[in-house]
DNA sequence: GTTTCTACTGACAAAAGCTGTCAGTGACGG
DNA sequence: CCGTCACTGACAGCTTTTGTCAGTAGAAAC
């Protein structure tokens, strides 16, 4: 049922944004001709589905829509499945935590004849916790540090061995397959600067607070990146 | 979209009813053939709904349907998010689409406080897409083969060079962090076998069946695993 | 035991629907 | 005026869906 389908995914998208999302952005995220959107947003306004739009500007869903209850089908739930076991071995524990109790939470709602994918899915994370805990020392902390904008003190060491310490503003944390950086506005360099998590030697979350602006915040860094090599990161 | 509007009737009108109603009872209703209503009851199943069903007495909605929505906190979002972002960076690309598709029927449901954290986690996971469609290469044509059972044939290239075809049976594939790698039975050896997916030079998935066994499995594979290492291999 | 009935599945040809491309329209801005 | 953009209509080709019919399995009746 691929048409239909892609109408449930169009109203899911489309509420929730905030902002509105144009024709082109739905062809583009969901594999479509921008004439086949078209189509499909007639279709869902004549179905009654309160889509709004405006020329030159794009579509969006009222919020107070209802959609029906949650359903997710054999991939989705596989999908799912292999996103919380990534995050149990290659997040840090705590993260861990919450990932299994979220997919604890979606498997008690499945239909039974999707609710022992768990034990039968062939995509397997180890856990190496030695390995697993080296790569994401102090990942815990820098989460928070993010979330309440509390400047850090770290020792790190560098891979030829120079070792500095540094009060850093920490924007977030990146994922590259094994190996997380932390990218933080270094106020020793004055500049964004990323560390490799293994590599702190110590850290401490002090009591100071940081603001961020636009010309300094992870979204800000992460223009910088995408001009200099034109990659996606999301 | 008639289909559409029709499965959308079909979970109404199951929903609402206390007893059962019969594929005829659907069709008469509905104004389609009984094959039709059998067609569209298995696409309902296979989409995640959950429909009961025996044999000579009828169909309804489980009482699942009707559940509230998931309720699930700050940090289970985040997991579940960074899930999605680990699927869609590391795993292959039909993976990936699946596991967006899943967040966005989640985050969809949420409240609003909780909505917009897509947008704003600070937790990434690049897509290079070179460097991963390396890793992932022949993904979605062996987790096709591991569900079907389906053998395969393999030209494999080791590190050191040496050069491989090989006939095997599919059993599971394991994430090592930007690795993968399958887990099979090799017919050259007769015995398991495991092959980095960034190794296979050529895959070609054959009409041939395989059956496992106690003995010929990805579990017994693993505990062979544990016996060796004592780690812990989800 | 056999026969009948019912619910369901697979296969097939025909019908229906869907898709992307392309031309055209209207609104807007320079 | 021209160019751009969002949208609509038309069309050929492709994909999906449909109803019919044969077959299967299980249960009940004889």
């Amino acid at each position: 049922m691929l048409r239909a389908e892609r109408l449930f995914q169009l109203t899911t998208l489309l509420r929730n944004r905030r902002t509105v999302l144009t024709a082109k952005q739905l062809s583009d995220h969901l594999g479509v001709s921008e004439r086949t959107i078209y189509r499909d947003i007639q279709s869902l306004s004549l179905s009654g589905v309160p889509v709004e739009g405006e020329a030159g500007v794009g579509y969006r869903l009222s919020r107070h829509y209802q959609l029906p209850p949650l359903m997710f089908d054999r991939h989705e739930v596989e999908a799912l499945l292999l996103g919380a076991r990534m995050v149990a071995s290659w997040g840090d524990p705590e993260m861990g935590r919450h990932a299994k109790q979220s997919m604890q939470k979606i498997l008690a709602v499945l239909p039974d004849n999707l609710r022992h994918h768990d034990e039968n899915l062939p995509l397997l994370v180890p856990q190496i916790n030695e390995a697993q805990h080296f790569y994401t020392a102090h990942s815990q902390a820098l989460r928070s540090a993010i979330r309440e904008r509390q400047r850090v003190e770290i020792d790190y060491q560098r891979e030829d061995g120079e070792a500095s310490t540094r009060t850093i503003e920490s924007l977030g944390l990146i994922f590259w397959g094994k190996v997380w950086t932390l990218v933080a506005w270094c106020q020793l360099r004055n500049d964004y600067r990323t560390f490799r998590l293994d590599r702190i030697q110590y850290l401490r979350v002090l009591e100071d607070k940081f603001e961020t602006s636009d010309n300094k915040s992870l979204n800000h860094y992460l223009k910088l990146m995408e001009n200099q090599c034109g990659q996606n990161t999301n």
